[in-house]
This record gives structure tokens, C-alpha cells and sequence, in this order.
DNA sequence: GTGCCCGGTTACTGCAACGGAACCGGCGCT
DNA sequence: AGCGCCGGTTCCGTTGCAGTAACCGGGCAC
């Protein structure tokens, strides 16, 4: 899953005051990156195509801090740390998916859908 | 459905770029609200609670260019505003629910959950 | 004529998300 | 000595969502 992902027409959110919150920019592109294994921070960074070292920095931080994502910094140099999903943040990836499924379907019938960028 | 909805654990998010947008506050309420049937803007605000008119009317003027509701004025008076899902918002349903049905049943497992309010 | 009801609108403000650019430390390579 | 790699951090600015408060117009009732 290096190529650009699709999902950029749908992802899920939840304001900061509620208890879930997948509703920033990135995070369900993160979610849908991390789905075949765990990656670094340079591979999801390029897949992300576009997404500020700080802002990803970010957004990985607090998916670690409410559980979806383990962040394991290995001691070698060049340093080297992966983020992989947690069984949490694995089962996620259902409502995500049926929320793609449902933009992937009904896309054609989105009136104003051609004026914005389809995917990123 | 004139009690509080508790769809507020989780909403459904596009961003202002993307095709879709369900991203806003509240619109995940307003398409959990209309469910049952049409709906005055009065009692959507009610049902709402805590929402302001304005972003109410920003909302549904959003959700409605977006064809998922339909705003019918009745030339009545008092005035008499009726809002309704269209097939295209009552298809989103399908998605919200997933989110909505995940929330509930991790709910417990999420690390941060209880510090931050559950129910809107 | 005063006030209420409904469905808004307007003006102003606050705040969080996002983004660009620059910089950093530790190590290895040349 | 200087450069590059990796995984960040810091500063600063922009954008957009949301909230507060006040007001409005038309018709009706008192």
C-alpha cells in the first residue's frame, strides 16, 4: 500500500470532547496505512502523501494516546520506529470500511462531487 | 425521538474538500434526528440541545445543497419550516450506524473515555 | 401598540486543526 | 570537517467551525 490511498473521500470523526476521535485529517488515512503491518514514520509520511511532519507527529501521538496504535522506537541509527495497530484500533477499520464502501457507491450521486478533488 | 440522541459518541466526517462532508458537529445528529420523519427546524433544535440557530441554519443549508435533506417552507403562520432526509441522506444511515454501533461496543475499552463526556 | 411565536440573520469572537519553513541530535560515511 | 539520514520539534500564520448576543419580519392575540 505504498500507492496514494483512496480514502481520502471519507473518514470518521470525533470532535476532542468525545471519547473517539478519528475525525482530524489523517488519522483514518493512517488507520487504512497500517492495515497490512506495522510501518515507520518516513514510509506512512510518503504515503500520506502531502501530510506536515508535524501534523503527522501529532496525529500519531494521540492515536497512541487513546489506544488504536503501539509506537516502537528502536535503538539503532539511523533511528528507526514503527507504528502498528492495536486490536482496538484494528476494528476500526470495519465502520471505516463501510463508510468508504458507502462513498465509493453513492460517489456518482453527490452533487457537488466533480467541483472538489475526488481523492487525494 | 424528542429524547437527547446519544449519536454524539460519533460522527462521520468528510472535510470541506473532500466530496462528502458529514464532518460538522452536528450533522451526524440532524441525520440521526430525522430519521423517524420530517421534522420542524424548532424541534431539531430541541432535540439538539445546546445548538445555536445559526449553526443549526448553516448546517442544514449545508446538508440540503449536499442532497441529503430537503427544506419544504410552509407559507404558514406562525412560519413552518420542514426538514427531511432525502434516499441519498437516509443511505448514509447505514455507515453512521456501523460508526455508531462500534462506539457502543468499545466504548469501554477506550483508554480516555470516561474523562471526557460520553452523551452530548 | 405591545408582545409573542417562528425561523431565521448579522456581527463579533474564540479556538482547534492544519500547514510551511526552518531547525535539531546522534551517528556514520567520506 | 562536512553532509546526509531519520524522526522528529519549534515558530508562526491561515483557515474554518463553532459559540454568544442581539436583532428582524410578519401575523396574531391581548
Amino acid at each position: 500500500m505504498t500507492a496514494p490511498l483512496d480514502a481520502g473521500v471519507f473518514d470518521l470523526r470525533c470532535s476532542h470532547r468525545m471519547p473517539i476521535r478519528v475525525g482530524d485529517k489523517w488519522s483514518g488515512l493512517i488507520l487504512r496505512c497500517l492495515e497490512d503491518g506495522g510501518r515507520r514514520f518516513g514510509e506512512v509520511k510518503a504515503a500520506l502523501r502531502g501530510v506536515a511532519p508535524k501534523v503527522l507527529t501529532e496525529t500519531l501521538r494521540a492515536m497512541e494516546r487513546d489506544g488504536w496504535v503501539t509506537r516502537t522506537a528502536y535503538d539503532e541509527n539511523p533511528p528507526r520506529v514503527e507504528y502498528a495497530l492495536t486490536e482496538l484500533g484494528r476494528s476500526l477499520l470495519g465502520p471505516l470500511n463501510a463508510a468508504c464502501a458507502w462513498a465509493r457507491e453513492h460517489l456518482d450521486e453527490l452533487p457537488h462531487a466533480q467541483e472538489r478533488t475526488p481523492t487525494a
